[in-house]
DNA sequence: TAAAATTTGGTCAAGATTAGTCAGATAATG
DNA sequence: CATTATCTGACTAATCTTGACCAAATTTTA
């Protein structure tokens, strides 16, 4: 940690003009050319510093007038559960496993019923109508993670 | 902060003359000349930013006196919209035209936050992940009209 | 009134502008 | 020295802009 790289410069400088805003929006290139750095130096930023585990939601548009938009969420906490049902899905989980999460969830109030009957739908064997069954389990797992990941943070 | 596209600039033009009016009949080469843009860049506008995905409507007339007329749909007056927006979606849909679907369906109350945001990152490109492009696109149509219509038969 | 001219809008593809990905090169760290 | 982090650039993808050519509706002319 002596010497700062240039990606923790870069981290800084976007943390600073980000200051109490909720979000900013840059130019790859520009940032790019501030820095003398390649454009992509600035993904690199962006992937290793501005994760939704480090409390940062990143969208982006290309073409002209394309720009990157950084926005600081809340991270809520006290959800211990999440993260216990996570690892208990793994990379594959049936329809009734799916269900008892959702109920499970339901029932910690964590969700509310019209939220867990838009997953159930989501997740069950007739949407999903993947022709392999193990394909068709791993994509109900990742379905499900992701919709419980993104019940960790609030814009 | 940002420089915005002409295409932007355009659509909030038009938005804008759209104001509480249900609908507005502009003339194509009129609104290209006051943007210094070519005719068809109009189009290019329409077609990325009214679509019924949006809640709009678009009709036009050729030859002398001719228009294009912008109508704003309401999706809660109106269950026919509904219909129209799922048969829109067909057997195939691309992240962003999703992302469009689902913003509407929160402007207009349809549905909340936090249901648009699960919505989201179950219809998201990562969060799918299957290898063939056409694959994706026909999952995730299937996911977001299985979400529509338990949402439409619910309640 | 039929044909021609004029006035609108539509389509499509090429080119211009941004940003994203990924794998290899280089540097820092333990 | 091995591993991890950082940096770079070639290639890819998405979005916007422009213009040539097409189609439809109306108006003018013969």
């Amino acid at each position: 940690m002596e010497e700062k790289s240039i990606s923790d410069v870069i981290e800084e400088y976007l943390k600073q003009i980000l200051g109490n805003s909720s979000q900013i929006e840059i130019s790859r290139s520009a940032i790019a050319n501030h820095f003398d750095v390649v454009p992509s130096q600035i993904n690199y930023v962006i992937k290793t510093r501005f994760t939704i585990q480090h409390g940062y939601l990143v969208q982006s548009k290309r073409g002209g007038g394309g720009y990157i938009r950084i926005e600081r969420v809340n991270l809520l906490d006290d959800l211990d559960v999440l993260d216990t049902l996570i690892q208990a899905i793994g990379n594959s989980i049936s329809e009734r496993d799916a269900y008892d999460v959702i109920s499970t969830l339901y029932n910690e109030k964590v969700i509310s019923r019209r939220e867990g009957d838009l997953m159930l739908v989501a997740l069950s064997k007739q949407t999903l109508a993947v022709g392999n069954r193990n394909a068709e389990a791993q994509l109900r797992a990742r379905l499900l993670v992701a919709m419980l990941n993104r019940l960790r943070y609030e814009s």
